[in-house]
This record gives C-alpha cells, sequence and structure tokens, in this order.
DNA sequence: ACAATAGTGTCTATGAGACATTATTGC
DNA sequence: GCAATAATGTCTCATAGACACTATTGT
C-alpha cells in the first residue's frame, strides 16, 4: 500500500471514500499518543487518599504519578482506564464508578513529545494494597492533604486538584458515597463519616439523616445493626445501597465550601 | 538521530533523562490523531440551536458534522478550540464560555484511523453569520430538536447529546445563560426565555424574578428601561451581568426533567 | 451509673410554587 | 379604554439548620 504525497485538499476531493484512504496516512502528521490517568481516591483512617505510583523509569523518575499507561489502538480509552484500575489494584470495574475527568493536552507536559492524557476518577471500595507494576517500583495511598510536601510528575498536581473537586461535587447528587465504604451494608452515620471526610466539614448528625432517607431508592435498610461499635454506644441500623440514580434533593455543601 | 530499537524496559532503565529521549520515538507507536470538536449553541428564533458544517471532502463526505480540525503540535488543544471557534464564526473568545466536554475515543469512530475527538461547549452571544471554512462547503445553525433528521457525521450526534445535557445542567449554577443574549443590557424577561428555551420548560415570572434577584452580583440593574416592546406592555428594567461566578442557590429543573 | 453513639421529634428560618394585584407601555 | 407585558406582594408548602430528648450499647 503505498502513500503518495497529496495535499489535503486533493485528498479530501477524491471522488470514493475507499479511494481517499487508500491515500490517506496519518503519520503524515505528528506523532501523538494518548494516555489515560487514574485518579483513584479511598479514605484511609478517616483521610481523603489517593493512589500514586512511584516511578521507576524515565522520563519523571523518581516523582510520584497518577497509575495510568498508554491506550492500545485496539481499545478505547475509557478500556484503557479499566484496564488499569484493574492492573493497580486488582479491582474489577464492574458496577463501580469511573468517570472521565477531564484531558489535558499542550506542548511541553511530556518531554517524550505530544502525549495526551484523559484524566478519570475513581473511587475504590475496599482498601486494597496496591501492587507494583512494569515501571513501578512502588505504589503507595497517600492523604490529599500531604500531597504538597511531594514532588509530582508531570502536570498531575493539577489532575488531582480537578478531581478532588470532581468528587467533592459529584457525592452531592450521585449515589456514589457508600463506594467508599469497604461492606456492603453500612450505617448513616458511616455514610456521614465519608462526607465529612471528602467535603472536609463535619455534618449534622440528624439532619443528614433526615435527608438521606428523604431519597427514594437511595438507602434501602436491613433488619440488621452493627454487631459492636469498639468503645460502646448504641449499634446503628443497617442499609445497603439501593437503585436511585440521583440523590434529590441533592446534599449540597454550604455556600461557603464552593468558591 | 538515529533511534535504536530499544525495549521499553531497557529505555526506562537509562542513567539519565537525556540519554532516555535520545533513544524515545514515539513514531514507534500506532499513529493518533487529536481534534477538537465544538458545540456552538446559540438561540435563534426562541430555538436552541447548534451550528454544523456540511462536510464537503472526505470521510463523511456529505454529512453534517460539529466544526472543528486537528490540534496543531505547537498549541494546547484548548487553544485549538478558541482557533476553530474564531475561524468558523469569526468570534473572539474572551471572556465568553468556553468549556471542554468530553473526550471521546475509541477504534471506528474515524476510518482514517485511531482519531481522537475532544469535545467543548461554547455559548454564542450572538447571532454570527457563519462562513464557510476551508473544506467547509455549508454552515448554518440547526434547532437542535430536528437534528433527528439530519444525517450527522462520525459519533457527532452522541457528543452533542452530551453537549445538550451540559449546557442544561450548567446554567443552573453558573451565571453563563446571558451569553445567550446578543445586547449587553437585558431584561429578566429576555434571561427567563433563554432559560426557558434551554430547559424546554415554562418558568413562573415572578418566582424566577425573585430567584435571580436573590444572587448576590449575578445582575446588576441599569437606570434604564427597554425602550419598547414590539406590541405594547411595559417596558422591563434593564439589567447587565454582574461579578457572580456562582448562582447560588442554583436555579434548578425540576426533578422531571432530570431523569 | 456513665460515656458514647444512634434514633426521633420540634421549632424556626429560608426557599420555592402558585397566584393575585398594581404599574406602564402601544394601539 | 384595552391588550400586553412588567413589577410587586402574599399565602402556603417544602426543605434546611439548630438543638433537645430518648434509646441502646460497652465499660
Amino acid at each position: 500500500m503505498t502513500k503518495l504525497p497529496l495535499t489535503d485538499k486533493a485528498l479530501a476531493a477524491m471522488e470514493t471514500e475507499e479511494e481517499f484512504l487508500k491515500h490517506y496516512d496519518l503519520k503524515k502528521y505528528p506523532a501523538q499518543a494518548l494516555t489515560a490517568d487514574l485518579c483513584i481516591f479511598t479514605i484511609i483512617k478517616g483521610e481523603l487518599s489517593i493512589l500514586l505510583i512511584l516511578r521507576g523509569g524515565h522520563p519523571e523518575k523518581g516523582k510520584w504519578a497518577l497509575p495510568g499507561g498508554f491506550v492500545n489502538v485496539d481499545e478505547s480509552v475509557d478500556q484503557t482506564a479499566a484496564r488499569e484500575l484493574k492492573e493497580e489494584t486488582g479491582l474489577a470495574f464492574e458496577d463501580g464508578y469511573l468517570e472521565q475527568l477531564k484531558t489535558y493536552a499542550y506542548p511541553g507536559r511530556d518531554p517524550r513529545g505530544y502525549v495526551t492524557s484523559v484524566a478519570y476518577v475513581t473511587l475504590a471500595p475496599k482498601i486494597s494494597v496496591p501492587k507494583a507494576g512494569d515501571d513501578a517500583a512502588e505504589a503507595q495511598f497517600f492523604p490529599v492533604k500531604e500531597l504538597n510536601s511531594l514532588t509530582l510528575a508531570f502536570d498531575h498536581a493539577n489532575i488531582i486538584e480537578d478531581g478532588l473537586e470532581r468528587v467533592r461535587a459529584k457525592i452531592e447528587y450521585a449515589p456514589i458515597a457508600p463506594l467508599f465504604i469497604p461492606d456492603e451494608t453500612f450505617t448513616i452515620s458511616e455514610l456521614r463519616k465519608v462526607y465529612e471526610t471528602v467535603w472536609g466539614v463535619s455534618l449534622n448528625r440528624s439532619n443528614f439523616r433526615r435527608k438521606v432517607q428523604a431519597v427514594p431508592d437511595f438507602l434501602i435498610p436491613i433488619d440488621r445493626k452493627r454487631v459492636s461499635n469498639f468503645d460502646g454506644g448504641r449499634p446503628g441500623d443497617l442499609y445497603r445501597i439501593g437503585s436511585a440514580q440521583f440523590i434529590y434533593p441533592p446534599l449540597r455543601r454550604s455556600k461557603e465550601e464552593l468558591d
């Protein structure tokens, strides 16, 4: 299959699409690459945390980076993200939450060339122990509060900032906060602590309860109670997540949190 | 500059980043291309409309497509979007609204190869007359209600659907609805008609007024009135947009609109 | 009994929907 | 005057914040 050096105009004017494609070669454009990078959030010891990989090879060797990798030509970028999630955490994306965040594409963000990054956000339901991958010397969850003391690779500090805001906004109206909880069942207090941790505020106990219970099919009561609290106190009623697609009315942060 | 056929592992293990980059060639991966495509919304004769381009060349010759183009290696995809906006509408993106929507990347969406599309959403403040571009035989605004009778190129029908939902959701809490209005100054009724058009509902006049006026720095009163209504009626007070970054509390659609 | 946490109820302020009344224009 | 549209006010209900009170556990 020979590729003749035709101008774009001559190409586009071709009679049939077959003829056009025979002479078209994407490689005439500068090389580009596409990656999927993941913000994998979880809550560890009451701290909102994110999974980072210590880069063992160039570029950005020795810096902490978001897990991710190049998109294969036979897969969608969504599939790349799901594959990387599985590789890094062993977590299969089934009914979880894996949402595209934003795409970062500008000259100079990667020394290898024009590398475009499609960022994703996901919530890790279980505190899975990440294992080291191919070019990942080490993998570790970091509390987001401590990230300013780390040297992050590429523009990943910006991506994490955007990812954080997405999660904080999304749990207002999407029933994804229970994904932070390891168990299938949970108490309303446990759910409230998720919101408090992600938003970094404290919420009124009874008002929170009233609001989440008012959402149809959000929380399904289970006929059991938490067996025991560590230090005394009445055990809470257990719930599991229902079929609701939206939290309406949304659980809004106060005006001060927005800005 | 010779490129030796080194494995990824051998490459990443290089001592210095300079050495690494000397042997690294992005072209070893399959060719990919990056485009920016625009959902340019405006309101024409009370109809929410979107700008489409009739493709004059292959691929998808003869189908209507979103305006857009390839990203140059010396520019960001945001810059590409702004450049295309200028080229297609003559509209300079200054203080307007041009927001990244979503990235579409999967095999088979473009016959030329793995072409990734980063979609953007913008609101055209003036009903600018689009001119034909390089490979655009014709450019025209279509009411979004009539799109199902058109044959759209690539996966642009999906992109438009996503763009519509973004605009409908965004005007709830972002003060961008006035961008649909050609004038610098406008009445509250004119603003209400924007919401009614975009959401496809009718809104109570006095309640809408009460809510928008309650948002600090959203609408700044001007000491003038609309000179004349076409057909009689009291002229409305004029406002201009203020410095508010958010509409809080948001102007929510009813639960039924959400789905 | 006491500490600790969960569940329930209540008072009040704010926001939203429905709708009536008054005001200002063109004809 | 009349039609048309804008501005204002008011009644009612839903939602949200604050907080008191009761219930159930471990120690």
